[in-house]
This record gives structure tokens, C-alpha cells and sequence, in this order.
DNA sequence: AATTATCCATACACTGGTGTATTGTTTGTC
DNA sequence: GACAAACAATACACCAGTGTATGGATAATT
């Protein structure tokens, strides 16, 4: 639970072998989940593909369950470092939220490593209570956050709520079921484009 | 691969214990993997829940893998077979909408073992190539059985996959996003209202 | 009644994983 | 250069799970 030190001493003269950290590890991990999800996640394989034994592994975590921990918490305060960024400065409305809509869908669906990782996070808080709190947790501050982006398509504050909400669902819905073949692409660019048209309100046919 | 015969022979007379037949087993597969994943799909944790040794097991399956594919097959035939009664007799265009929506959300998110089991079944899909398969037949079918749903809806073609695939990809989204607390009844009830009105093309704020 | 097919128990070998204790090898610091 | 700290290798005990072989029990068939 307590981050420590950055520890990354030995990198200067003739080191052979970098010497790994625990920031090491967890990027590893996150190979390892991303992969297989968290029942992937074993300390043996992961030290054979990091080169090492177990030795390493149980020198920077007490055992598994703190490897667990600490990858759900770096995932935890990425997520919500990163909404830092979500801040569309087009401008007007329309070309706004096409950058919205963009930043949820085409690019979250571009490196598929960390949508990968988010998607088995997903999974394992389904079984996992503490990671269950961090995906709220992470789904409270993104819907919040489009909420304020949301502000300027409408005034009516349950409205706004309600269109972020499906936004979202839309999203992860998305990413869920486009299992990356190679059609993902268009479905994406449609299913963008017309949420972009309900919540402008727009219509087409009739 | 191959579906074999029924075999539920002992059930007359006075047989204390009612000998397990395939399905049997495959319905407590069923629930380990709603528990926990395929992951946690294992063949002596099976044994012990239903009450007897693994020997039983070896005999109605031939190994661990063939359990798995028998019980994939088994949720794509089930899947694609209700598909048969989503076929709403409803009135006008909006209450037939509005008993697809619920169809699609309400009552696919009531019985949460079915939910769970779907799910786990996309994550399995993630890391094998078989489940992924029967995931996009399933997933194909049910967009394409919408899309005659919607019909009533527009009559450009384009639209109505369109509608049909957001409308699917809210739903599965919903159920990735809400993890079983108790405001769920209502956002699932205000998802639903807002994708019903999207479908008909109204807004009701500028 | 004898036999056969069906279903389950027991025992074994084997694999892969965790965790711990101990020792070894670097690297930084004085 | 000595010393301590950071990092890694080795060896061990332990457990959970798979798969197989074989024997035992029970129901169906003749």
C-alpha cells in the first residue's frame, strides 16, 4: 500500500543488466494482463520473461497479492492523471464534442494494450472487491468529467448526466464487443457519428 | 465437437443418488464460471461442489478442454435459439421499441447468472480463438435480429444498422459498467428512456 | 442369473505454481 | 579497499490441479 522510493540506481558505467524496478515489473505485468488477464498473472512466468528468477520478484513485492495491489493502484492513478488532458479546446460545440467523442472511442481503441488492460480490469473487479472500488472509482471521475464537457450541449442538468452516461456505456460497450478484426475501424467512425448526431439532438430521417 | 446421446437412464426405482448426467455437470461449469471466469472453471472444484470424485468426470468429458468447448457450444446454441422469441407483438412503433429496449436491458440484466456467465464469456474470447468465434456469431445475430426490429423505425438501411449497433453496443456496455450496486434499476431505466428517444428522433431540449 | 454397459472411487505420476531461507554478486559510499 | 545495501540465484518444502489406470458398484439387458 505505501509507494516507496523511486530506486533506479545503477545505470551509469558498465552495467550489463539494467538492474530491474518495480515499475519494471508492474509494466510487465500489465503484458501479462493485458495477455490473459489477472489469472495470467503469475510471478514465475513473469520472471522468466523478465530474464530473472523469482529472487527479484520477492525482493521489490512481500508476495503476489502486493504485485496485485500495486499494479491496480499505478492503473487507478493513471486513469485519473490522464483526465487531466481531457480538455477539448475546439470551438464551437459541435467540432468540441467530435474531439469528445474521439478522445472516448477512436483513440482509446488505438493502443489496444492499455485497452486490453482496462478491459481485464474490468473483468477481474468482478470477482475482486478492492479493484470493483477503483473501476467506480474510474468510471465516477470519467462520467463527471464528460459531464463538463457535456455542459454546453444542453442546460438541463439530468439531461447532461444522462447523455454522458450513455456516452460512456456506448464507449466501453464498444470496446467490448469489437474484438479487434479489421472491420473495427468503420463501425467505430459510425457508431462515433451518431452519437455525435443524438446528443446535438440531430435527425436525419424520418 | 461431437454431441452425443442423451444417457439419463437411472432415474426410476430407488436410486439414492441420481447419477450426474453431461448437463449436470455442464450447469455447475456454468456457475463456477459466473463466479469467477474461466479461469476458475476447474475440474476438481467441480467434482467436490457436486459431490462426487473427478473419476465421474473423465467419463462424461474427455478432458478439461473438452468441457470448455462443449459448454462454448452449448452457450452459442442457447444464445442463438432464444433469439427466436425477440419478437415483440406490440402496437405502434414506440412500445414495440420500448419492449425491444427492455428486452435488451432490463431483462437481460435480471437474472444476473446468465449476465455474468455472458461476460465472462467475452473475456474468455479475448485470449481464445474458438470463443471469439462464437461471440461475433452470437453478436452478429442478435444486430441483425434488431435490425428487423427496427425496420419499423427508418427507412434508410444505412440507419438502421446504424441504430441497431449503438443501440447493442449501450446495452453491452451497460452491462460491463454496472457492477451490482443498487443504483442500477434506475440508471438502466434512464438509459433505456434516453435510447428510446434516440431511436424516434425527438429531443426535448435545445 | 449372468452379463454388460454405465457411472463413480481410489491411487498414482506428473506438472506448474507459491513462498521462504540462504547464499552470492553486484554497486554505491565512506 | 572495506563495508553495507540493493538486487538476484539457488534450493527447498509445499500445495493445487491435471490426467490415467484400474477397480468397484449399480442399473439395464438378455
Amino acid at each position: 500500500m505505501t509507494d516507496a522510493k523511486p530506486t533506479n540506481r545503477r545505470k551509469g558505467k558498465t552495467s550489463e543488466k539494467p538492474q530491474l524496478t518495480r515499475d519494471n515489473w508492474l509494466d510487465a505485468a500489465a503484458g501479462e494482463v493485458a495477455a490473459g488477464g489477472f489469472g495470467n498473472l503469475r510471478v514465475l512466468t513473469l520472471s522468466k520473461k523478465l530474464g530473472v528468477t523469482r529472487g527479484s520478484f520477492y525482493w521489490h513485492f512481500k508476495d503476489h497479492e502486493d504485485l496485485v495491489v500495486r499494479f491496480l493502484n499505478r492503473w487507478r492513478d493513471r486513469r485519473l492523471h490522464e483526465l487531466q488532458y481531457w480538455k477539448p479546446k475546439g470551438g464551437d460545440v459541435e467540432t468540441e464534442l467530435r474531439q469528445i467523442l474521439e478522445l472516448l472511442l477512436t483513440d482509446a481503441s488505438r493502443n489496444i494494450r492499455r485497452l486490453q488492460v482496462e478491459l481485464a480490469v474490468r473483468d477481474f473487479a468482478r470477482r475482486n472487491d478492492y479493484a470493483a472500488d477503483l473501476v467506480t472509482e474510474v468510471d465516477e471521475a470519467r462520467i463527471n468529467q464528460n459531464c463538463e464537457l457535456y455542459e454546453r450541449l444542453s442546460s438541463d442538468p439530468q439531461r447532461i448526466r444522462d447523455l454522458s452516461l450513455l456516452m460512456y456505456v456506448a464507449t466501453i460497450g464498444s470496446q467490448v464487443v469489437l474484438t479487434g478484426k479489421k472491420g473495427d475501424a468503420e463501425t467505430i467512425r459510425r457508431v462515433e457519428d451518431l452519437m455525435a448526431r443524438v446528443a446535438l439532438g440531430q435527425r436525419d430521417d424520418g
